[in-house]
Order: C-alpha cells, then structure tokens, then sequence
DNA sequence: ACTGTCGTAACTATAATCGTTACGACAGAT
DNA sequence: ATCTGTCGTAACGATTATAGTTACGACAGT
C-alpha cells in the first residue's frame, strides 16, 4: 500500500507534547519531537500545523515559541489525528471514467462508492475508540531495554 | 491517503469475468476488460496475474485464450481481492527507527503496532463480508440512464 | 536590538502506481 | 507447419504523494 506514516508521526507527536507537559513544561518545540522521532523539524511543524487547524494543538511564536496541546489526551482519539492529516478516502475508484456503456463500467461506481463507504464508517469507528491517553499509556507501558 | 485504486480494478475485473461468463462465454481477454474498466490491457493482466496467484481467477493462452473465475463469485470477498492485490500494511510506521533513548521514540513503535493490529483486523472482517457475488448485484441494481 | 522558534515557500529525493510499448511464449485453427 | 490472437512480462516514462532539506521572513519576549 502507498504506506503513508503521517498518522504515526503525528500520534508520535501528540504523546512527546502531552508527555513533556506532564513533566512540567510549557511548550515544547517541533526540534525536540524531530529529535524523538528522527526526522526533520519541517515535517513536524508540517503535521502540527495541520493539527492545529483541527483544534488539537496550539502553538505560541516569538521567544519561548513551541508547540502545546489544546486538548487533553483523554478527548483526543486516532480519528480526530486521522481525519485531521490524511486527505483522501481509504480505496479510490478508477483513475479515469469506466465505459458507460458497459453494464459493469456504468454501474461499478456507485455500487463501489457505497460498499467502501460502509467501510470507512467502520475504519472511523474503530479509529475514534482508540484515545491518545491510550496510545502514550502504551508508550510508558512498552519494555525497556535491560542494562 | 495515496488513494490507489487496484482494489476498485480488480473487483471491477472480476465483475466482468462474472458477468461474461453467465451470458455463456468461456473466457473473457484482458482487452474486453481494459475497454470496460478504461485502461490498458496490461494493467488488467497485471492484476488478474496476482488475482491468480491468489487462485481466483485461471488463465488459458494460446488461440481462443482468456481469463475465467476459478470459483463462484458467491465464495470471494473483497478481503480475498484486497490481500491478493495491496502489499503493505494500511498504516506505516517511521520511516527511520525513532530515538531509542526517548521514552516516546522507545516505545511509540510497540504501542502502535499493536493498536493498528486490531484496527486492520476489523478492516479485514469488514472486507470479508462482501463478496464479490454482492458487487455484481450491486453493480447490476445500478440505475440506468432514461434514454 | 537580539534571540529563538514558528510559518511557509521552494526545491529535491524517493517510492508507488499507472500507462505504454515491445516482444517472446503458447496453443488452437487453418 | 504456419498463422493468429492472447497471455506473460520486462522496460521505461509519466504522474502523484510523501518526505527531507534549505531558506527566510514574522513574531514576541528579553
């Protein structure tokens, strides 16, 4: 599948904010979570801007910039990170128009369109069950390495 | 999402072969069904390529060669079509390993791997309930253009 | 004024998918 | 035995999405 790892950095995102600010921070800064999650500073201040403008995050500019929640994690779920910074819907219909007169080509999309629409409903579903307090639980539950 | 569309071709494939073969005919060419669906004969031979290797479809060469279903369209779902035709997982994780001494970049990777688990699990029993007999009927209940 | 960070544009790199051309392999028909 | 139509598959280019990188103005607190 055309993979796409936007959904994991963003959560990744999510849980280093809400972890920081538990240890007593304001803010934290898109080079901190790049550090933690190994990639560029531009990608992340991408992926929060785009959180920001679905209200999950806010962010402060000037001196002591940096990035915060604008939600408990306990009301963020993984549709709202998902609906926030994937565009497109799950499977695509064809790239260019069937043949109308073919009875399949005429009435392949509109049956498609709805059996894929069922089960996107059941994809959001499952996707809004999971809370981001779920997902750094799990995080500070994973085994640490042994000395 | 990189909204590809191999599952929308594949079953609009199958569909055809269906159909085809109920009106009487033994096989149907990768040209009928690229006229259909709109696009290159060889993408279609693509795809029913990896469908056969799945064991839904056969294919027979020489003269008076084709493609047909190697069973019903009522005992194929679209999990069938979908684990024959997308490779990778629905979610990616980094694309490089995350900083191992961060707690988040520690254990972010865990704790997803599990979450997306289950999520797929419940796209996969979604996918499973829909046989390709229903896209046919679907495809076939489709109302047509008034002359 | 100085500083650190955001916000964003611009460009490149990488990869997946798709479209296209080409050609050998195959098997039935003549 | 040759002819014919289609598969099987390699090779290449086009398109698109995502990610990485550089650069720089905007902003706000010190």
């Amino acid at each position: 599948m055309s993979a796409n790892s936007r959904l994991t950095i963003a959560a990744h995102a999510l849980a280093w904010i809400g972890l920081y600010q538990r240890q007593g921070h304001e803010v934290a800064t898109s080079e901190q979570i790049a550090t933690s999650a190994n990639t560029n500073p531009v990608v992340i201040r991408r992926l929060l801007g785009e959180l920001r403008r679905a209200g999950l995050v806010e962010s402060r500019r000037g001196a002591g910039a940096g990035w915060s929640l604008a939600r408990e994690l306990e009301s963020m779920t993984l549709l709202d990170v998902y609906e926030a910074v994937e565009p497109g819907p799950l499977f695509a219909m064809h790239r260019t128009t069937p043949h109308q007169e073919c009875v399949v080509g005429h009435g392949i999309q509109p049956a498609l369109q709805n059996i894929y629409e069922n089960i996107e409903e059941t994809l959001r579903h499952e996707l809004a069950r999971v809370t981001l307090e779920k997902v750094l639980g799990d995080v500070l539950a994973a085994p640490r390495r042994p000395l």
